[in-house]
DNA sequence: ATGAAAGCGCTAACAG
DNA sequence: CTGTTAGCGCTTTCAT
């Protein structure tokens, strides 16, 4: 740690500026700026001067200066609900990843769920010039206004998840019709009749396919839908509880389905309490990126969704809006699969 | 949404700037500064007429151009090896909050566990003039020289969780040996004897910290170290279960204590499918922050860490040296407790 | 091929 | 109290 002190020449106190190099290369900074940008109106030898003492000095850009002059700056802002959440942690990476490679900077930003600071979030995002969005909704609105300056100001978004109910923007989704679909199916293959709904709120996109998807299959399947089995619930673990104690306690479900993964949490210890009020065994199905969910117990099966694709699929096509030179792709929706990981040891 | 356009002249389509204030009030832009930032050397007249109309159009400086000219953002960074981990998300947010609370931004990155990665995210941080950092080191590296640059152009800054082996800054912490301590005395006092001790290598502070922990609390109750016991592995799934597959076939230890968040969960699944291979019960201590522990099978005992405390105290502390004008506190390790959460039903 | 100068939005001397 | 000006680091005409 206490090496010996590099000489005083070399010590750039204060990050070294194109000015700088000028000035140590007797050139002006203009010249400098050509160089670094490999402008075709330069001189090789002056070039090669420039990159090699650039080199030498660590120069690097100063993005601040750079965003307030071309007004952008090779960063993306992605804008979540909550980061303490395995879906959207593991998006975040996938974005982290993909924009890394592609040169471009991420910044991560959480609305809480509140509609407010989703808002903030954005205009903290414009304000600092970032050349797009991508955004998962919160759960709390149910009102889009204020993802109205977006579209105006025409600045590249790319909604994933929980996205919102228009169509001239690009979203990357999950087939949540199919998803529950199928894990509603897998209950009734094994028998289930009663198969409770534990559902968020319905204001969501995401929710109300699930929900859809739930109602369809037990249609298919000629089984009656009984209103009784179906709650919905907000994010607080307490009403999670409350909810499922109620479920067992009057309503004798022989299934769950549960329909978010900060739910399926929730609800899975409530389920462990008071399953012994029931003659039956229960199966749960729910939607969790839990990586570990073979290790719980009351046993479920995940459907879980390509939370890294989903992320890689949403910086892709950000990117291609943001470096589009004249004629813009039309808006479109890419649907991914979920799994139903039936053996769900499986990390 | 396709609602009648606003007027033409209410739209501001490129955010309005203090010029233009100054235009349309026919002011110069100093005098429009001055209002906004609550200058002492501006008539209340003009201040109020400023205001209103800066309000009215919806002014927000474009904090771009005043970090150029201050060299400061009112931002700060926050460096965690990975985003999808219980104890860095909650501890995020933690300072997301906090840090919200006080008016500053907080810029996340992620440095993947790779120390090259790591310094490449402090130099993102300066370049975007961010006015200090937090930082939990990655595992990958033993070498601290790429933090020295922070040390060397005095930039505030707090290291919490996984802090580097020298004095001179400040540091947020857990007492890592109290918590493993503390575990290890809980295993002994059901009996066990063969304690076997996964842990991750011993190049971060945190793991030396909590080994040590697990040593003492063997000798003050005059239980042998086996060396057999101890087996140190890496963040790959893989590997902790071969490990733990290894631990069991041939020492046959009666109890597990893990070292790691991550380490604990990939490790769990291992000794589920292998504790049949011991005739003993076996139990299990980990550190991990993943809230729903009771759900698991194998049951185990989580030590906790306080992470939202420890988020919000980096940033107490961080906005504290920001901001402070002279005499700067001596650098100081503020430890907090970790829970033995031997009822771990409970969130 | 290179330099000079303007300007991105803002603040802070410096003059009046 | 208010206006003028310079400058933060950089790119980009426009001259030369």
């Amino acid at each position: 740690m206490n090496c010996a002190r590099p000489n005083r020449a070399s010590k750039q106190m204060s990050r070294s500026t194109i000015k700088d190099i000028a000035k140590a290369l007797n050139l002006s900074v203009s010249s400098v700026s050509r160089a670094l940008r490999d402008s075709y109106e330069i001189g090789e030898e002056t070039k090669k001067k420039v990159l090699e003492y650039a080199q030498s000095v660590n120069y690097r850009p100063n993005p601040i200066a750079l965003g307030l002059k071309e007004r952008r700056s090779h960063s993306i802002c992605v804008i979540v609900p909550e980061i303490a959440n395995n879906f959207f942690s593991e998006v975040i990476n996938g974005i982290d990843r993909a924009a890394y490679s592609k040169g471009y900077n991420v910044f991560i930003f959480q609305s809480f769920e509140d509609g407010v600071r989703e808002l903030q979030c954005i205009e903290h995002g414009i304000d600092r010039h970032v050349d797009g969005f991508i955004i998962s909704l919160s759960g709390a609105t149910g009102t889009y206004g204020h993802l109205d300056v977006l579209k105006e100001e025409g600045i590249p978004t790319v909604y994933f998840d929980r996205v919102p109910p228009f169509d001239q923007v690009d979203k990357v989704v999950v087939d949540n019709f199919e998803g529950s679909y199928n894990g509603i199916k897998y209950l009734i293959g094994l028998g289930k009749k009663r198969i409770a709904h534990i559902s968020n709120p319905l204001n969501l996109s995401i929710t109300k396919e699930r929900h859809a998807g739930y109602l369809a299959c037990l249609q298919d399947h000629g089984i009656e839908v009984d209103e009784n089995l179906i709650q919905f619930c907000g994010f607080d673990p307490a009403e999670a509880h409350q909810t499922i104690q109620e479920m067992i306690a009057h309503h004798k479900p022989d299934a769950f389905f549960i329909n978010s993964d900060r739910l399926t949490l929730n609800s899975l210890r409530a389920i462990k309490e008071n399953q012994h009020l029931l003659n039956t065994s229960i199966e749960i199905v729910g939607f969790t990126n839990f990586k570990h969910v073979g290790l719980f117990n009351p046993p479920m099966i995940p459907i879980r969704q390509p939370a890294e694709a989903i992320g890689a699929k949403t910086v892709e096509l950000l990117i291609e809006k943001i470096e589009a030179k004249r004629h813009v792709r039309e808006p479109a929706t890419y649907t991914l699969k979920t799994t139903l990981a039936t053996n769900s040891m499986v990390s």
